[in-house]
Parts: structure tokens; sequence; C-alpha cells
RNA sequence: GCGCCCGUAGCUCAGCUGGAUAGAGCACCCGCCUUCUAAGCGGGUGGUCGCAGGUUCGAAUCCUGCCGGGCGCACCA
């Protein structure tokens, strides 16, 4: 048990004995109850609120309910000194040797450092990337993926059981298009001269190789035929082609999705009209007029009847429409049986969104509160856009048509380990710069340079006492300094952090958490170039080498336990 | 016009769901440095947390209203 959780524990059990003796109500809410490191070290190493949070529901006052929490904390035995502070925080110090143990800790779970139950294995759909499968994945598609799958691996490592899922919009009218698109290009392998692509049609060069093999397994059979003969076909190869196409642009940031779900499946299966069923039957959908958009109405705007969900039931600004006038679901009558979809096999679900489609919001919350009865927790994250810079000039894309900057430029061109951090190193509700030159300096400013960096170094270490012949003898904890034992006081953040960041649904924690560590590594280590006795490794004291190389390794364990979870590799030496 | 997000040091951003004297990097200033192989290291200056109210023991954080910026506002996706 971390330290941390076990001091949660001890809180507990203090309020415990006071419930027993009479001294404290029982029954009282200790949600609010928080248990962290202060902001100043000076203060101690262990923070809790606890009296403060207490005292009005308990009908006392923070001050004398702190003074019998201090007493029942401070004869720990691992409780050094417990006072009172401000307004009634408490304050610990804690015995070395529990940091010492911390450490030990560390060594004993190994990549489990920082672990957590917290999920108590609820299921947690997460729903990422869901780009449509028109083409390849593009750079406005990246922040998004990397955020989902780091937020899946977050949530997966704090106790949940995540399911990674994707959603396949193959069934609106901009496949159709893809098909057609395609069809130009399936004439054209077969050697007609199909001049430019007309607009309204996808351009990209990357549907040539789909025409090609369609042209291959069918020969000219299609090239006059009606529409009606071929749509659906070109359609899902085409879809095939796209996805196939989308999953290795994934793999290439290490995202692999558990499921992909077929909008033209869950239309097949008649999910949206169960849907709808059910939601008329519950007088949550009716025939109705559509409201004139708000702002300026359009030009061709007609009133036109069709059945719309009551969605302004649920906070919405109007009710919005489940199904075209030509009789097709829109896009939200589809997305609304997804989700009743998704919520039957998971506790919770979160999609990971553009901020562009933040006005759709309320409608998707308003379906699922609807259809789940308000029982499933639902969040929409939404992400923000991403800036392309190259030394602080905007990043010019070239003007060809049809051409853009796909995630597979960026990948190639930076690597996956420098995309994956620098999206993490916003909150995904901030707009974020993204400079192709910056991400990959070899310098303090760049994060994930500083982070391998520092974990190279830590390898480095151990493999130049081996050079040296140093023999390690059993580290001898006891050796460690309080500069030292304050690098293990960080070290012991991790598991909270971890838990912090899953609870709020905010991967980017564990990127600022671990430049920390980083930048508190490199100060220790840079303490031996003014002082050589500072130095880790020192041939003259094996044991306090063994003692210092302990500590070392514990801070790369907990970097590569951070990077993991970000899904970015710990290198072992830089190249 | 309405909705959502944002506004923190000169710049780019954190701020652990309401806690203590608001932090980091860059820039700037002052030192140091041919190193545990390494692309530097240490320290310092710098803030009316957009503005004004409110909630309470306590607000950058929650509520209201303004100001400023972004996004969105059709049966598209």
């Amino acid at each position: 048990m971390t330290l941390f959780s076990r001091f949660s524990d001890h809180i507990a059990a203090a309020l415990d004995r006071l419930v027993a003796s009479g001294s404290l109500p029982d029954g009282l809410d200790r949600r609010a109850i928080s248990v962290e490191p202060p902001r100043d070290p000076a203060h101690g190493d262990v923070a809790t609120n606890a009296a403060m949070v207490l005292a009005k529901p308990a009908g006392t006052n923070p001050r004398s309910l702190a003074e019998l929490l201090v007493a029942e904390l401070g004869a720990l035995p691992e409780v050094i000194e417990a006072s009172i502070a401000g307004p009634g925080f408490i304050n610990l110090r804690v015995a070395d040797d529990s940091w010492r143990d911390e450490l030990a800790l560390i060594h004993g779970e190994g990549g489990d450092y920082g672990r957590s139950t917290m999920g108590e294995g609820r299921r947690v759909n997460v729903e990422y990337v869901s780009a449509n499968p028109t083409g390849p994945m593009h750079v406005g598609h990246c922040r998004g993926a990397v955020v989902g799958d780091a937020l899946a691996a977050l949530l997966e490592y704090a106790g949940h059981q995540v399911i990674r899922e994707y959603y396949v919009n193959d069934a609106g009218a901009q496949v159709d298009v893809l098909a057609r698109s395609v069809h130009m290009r399936y004439r054209e392998a077969l050697g007609e001269d199909i001049g430019a692509i007309p607009e309204g049609l996808y351009p990209g060069d990357y549907l040539k190789p789909v025409g090609e093999r369609l042209a291959t397994d069918h020969g000219d059979r299609f090239v006059g035929a009606s529409e009606s003969e071929w749509l659906a076909l070109f359609r899902t190869v085409a879809v095939a082609a796209m996805m196939d196409m989308i999953r290795a642009d994934l793999a290439k940031l290490g995202i692999h999705h558990d499921l992909f779900a077929s909008e033209a499946e869950l239309q097949a299966e008649g999910k949206p009209a169960a849907a709808e069923k059910w939601l008329r039957e519950h007088g949550l959908v009716y025939d109705g007029m559509l409201e004139a958009p708000k702002g300026e109405t359009p030009e061709d705007w007609e009133p036109v009847e069709l059945p719309l969900f009551r969605s302004t039931q649920f906070g919405d600004d109007q009710d919005r429409p489940i199904k075209k006038s030509d009789g097709s679901w829109t896009y939200f009558g589809a997305d609304l049986a997804y989700h009743f979809q998704k919520s039957q096999n998971a506790d919770e679900l979160i999609d990971i969104w553009g901020a562009d489609h933040a006005g759709t919001v309320k409608r998707i919350k308003a379906a699922v509160a609807a259809l789940t009865d308000g029982k499933t927790r639902f969040d929409v994250k939404l992400v923000q856009m991403v800036r392309l810079l190259k030394n602080g000039e905007p990043f010019k894309m070239s003007k060809r048509a049809g051409n853009f900057v796909t995630l597979a430029d960026i990948v190639d061109e930076v690597g996956k380990d420098a995309v994956r951090f620098t999206m993490l190193t916003r909150k995904a509700d901030a707009q974020m710069d993204f400079d192709f030159a910056k991400v990959v300096e070899a310098s303090r400013d760049n994060p994930v340079w500083y982070l391998q960096y520092a974990h190279a170094r830590i390898s480095r270490l151990r493999q130049k006492a081996a050079d040296a012949g140093i023999a390690l003898p059993d580290p001898a904890p006891a050796r460690l300094n309080d500069h030292e034992l304050g690098l293990v006081k960080l070290l012991a953040q991790f598991p909270r952090m971890v838990e912090a960041a899953a609870s709020a649904r905010e991967p980017h924690r564990i990127a600022f958490y671990l430049a920390d560590v980083a930048a508190s590594f490199h100060a220790w280590y840079n303490l031996g170039n003014d002082e050589p006795e500072a130095r880790i490794v020192l041939a003259n004291d094996p044991e306090l080498t063994a003692t210092r190389l302990y500590l070392a390794d514990g801070i790369g364990q907990v970097i590569r336990n951070g990077l993991h979870l970000m899904g970015v590799e710990a290198l072992e030496e830089m190249v």
C-alpha cells in the first residue's frame, strides 16, 4: 500500500475512533477530505483538511476537531509531528523510514507502482477518433486520438475496465460521395482520361489503389452501369480500404481500438427505429415543426415537420430531428441509438470530440440521459484545435488540391513519442501550438526530450558503475540524505497523480508531473558537477553508490510507468 | 441574437474538482561551466489570477453581470 493511501486509512481510522468515543457523530460524509502534501514542505509531509470539512456538519469548530485528530494521528508510530495550522489544517511530519519504505515499494511493485483500484472494475467505454472513413487521418484527428488513447490507458491503470471504441460513419451521404470518387478512379484505372476530379468529390490520390483493385476484380462491367448497380459495392470496398488506411495511421501512433462500430450495421439492425419507438412510447419523440436556425435565418429556409426528440426537456436549446424529410436517419438519430447501444455494455461513457462539435453536446447528453434514465455517467471531452508551426512561424501546407498535413506526415516527421507527449502537454480544452522544430529539439525547453534524457541518464549510471568495476552491495537506504528523501517524496505522489488525473479525466496531468520529476532528477544529478562527493556513482563508496542507484532506479521506474500511460517509450540511451 | 470553451508573470502554460505566502519553462538580469560522455548548471527580478459584485472559516477555482478572444448555431457530419 502506498504511503498516501495508508494515511487516508490512518485518518479514516482516527475518525472512526472519535465516532466510537462519542466525540464525533456517525455517518458524516467524508468524501471531501483531502490527503495531500502541503504546498510548502516546511509545513510537513502530509496535510489534511478533515477538521475543516467535518467541523460544520459535526456541529463543532475546526480547531477543536483538529485537536482531537492531532491527538489520534500524533500517536501513530510513523508520525513524528502532528500540528494544527491556519484555519484548521492538520500537518503531519512522516518518519524518514516511511519514505524509505515507499522507495522499496516502488521497486517491489515495479510497473504496477501507481496502479489503482479506484475504478472498482467499472466498465468505461471511451469512444475516440471516429474520423469519417473518407480519407487518411489528418492533423485535426491527431490530438483527439492521443488524448482518447491516453485517457483509456489511464482509466485502465486506475482500475476501470475500458473499451476503446471507434464509431465508423459509413452510412451517410459522405460515403456515397466516397464511392462516386472511387468510381472515377476505377474508370481511370481502366484507361479512361477522367481529367480533374469534379468539385464535391474526394480528389486525393489515395483513392487510386482502390479504383485499381476494383478494376482488377470486376473489369469494366461498372463503367457505363447506372449508379444503383455499383454504389453499394463501391461504398463497401472503399470504406473497408479507408478503414485499413486509418487503422494503419493509428498504428503509427500506437493506437489500437477494441471495437469498430458501424453506423450502417447499426441501422441495418434497426437500432435507431427501436430507439425511436421507445422514445415515442415515453413521449420523448413527437412529430413537430422544426424551428428555424438561430441567428440569421437562411434564405431557403422552409418549415418542415419531422420526428423531433424532446432534448429541450434535458436542457438543450431546441428539439432535434432524428429523421430527415426523405425518411433517412439524421446523424443525431443514428448517434442516439449508437449511444444507447454503448450504454448497454458499459457503466460509463466518454466521447472525445473535436471542439467544432461543441454545439451538439447538449443534444447527445440529453439523449443519453433520456435513454438510460440518467443512470449512465456520460462525459464529452472536447479537444481544441492544434495550430501547426515551424520555428514559431505558421506551418504552410501544400497548396496542391487534396493534399493536407496527414497524421502519418507528422509522425514520420517527428516520431510517435514527440507527437504523443506534446499532444498531452496541454489541457484538452485549451488550444495548442505544435511546433515541428521545438518538439524534437534537444534542450531543456523540450519536455519530451528532457524526460527521455533523464531516463537515459539513469540507465547510463548503472552502466557506468558496471564499467568502473564497482561491486554493488545491497543499498543502504538509511544513507539517503534529505535532498534525496525529497525526491522520494516527489515519487510518492505518482499514485495520487494517477488517481487525480483519472477521476478528472485529464491525462495531461501525468505529463506535467513527469516533467517535474525529470527536472528534479536532473538537478540532483547536476549537484555532482560542483561537488564530486555528490555524484551518484562513487568509486570509493560502493555502498553509497548502490544506495543512490537504488533511488535513481526508483525515479526511472516512475518515469517509465508514467510514460507508459502516455504511450511514450522510455529510452535507454539518446540517439 | 443564443449556446459552449477560454482569459493566471513580457511570452507559452500549470495550478491536484474550494485550502495555507499563486507555480514552471522561455525571455531578461547576476554568477558558474571543457561535464558522472552529452546537447549546459545555480540564483534573481517579475502577478490587482480580465473587471465588478455574491456565496463562506477560506475563491484563480463555485454563482451572477459586464469586457475581451475562440468555436458553434439546418434535415451537414
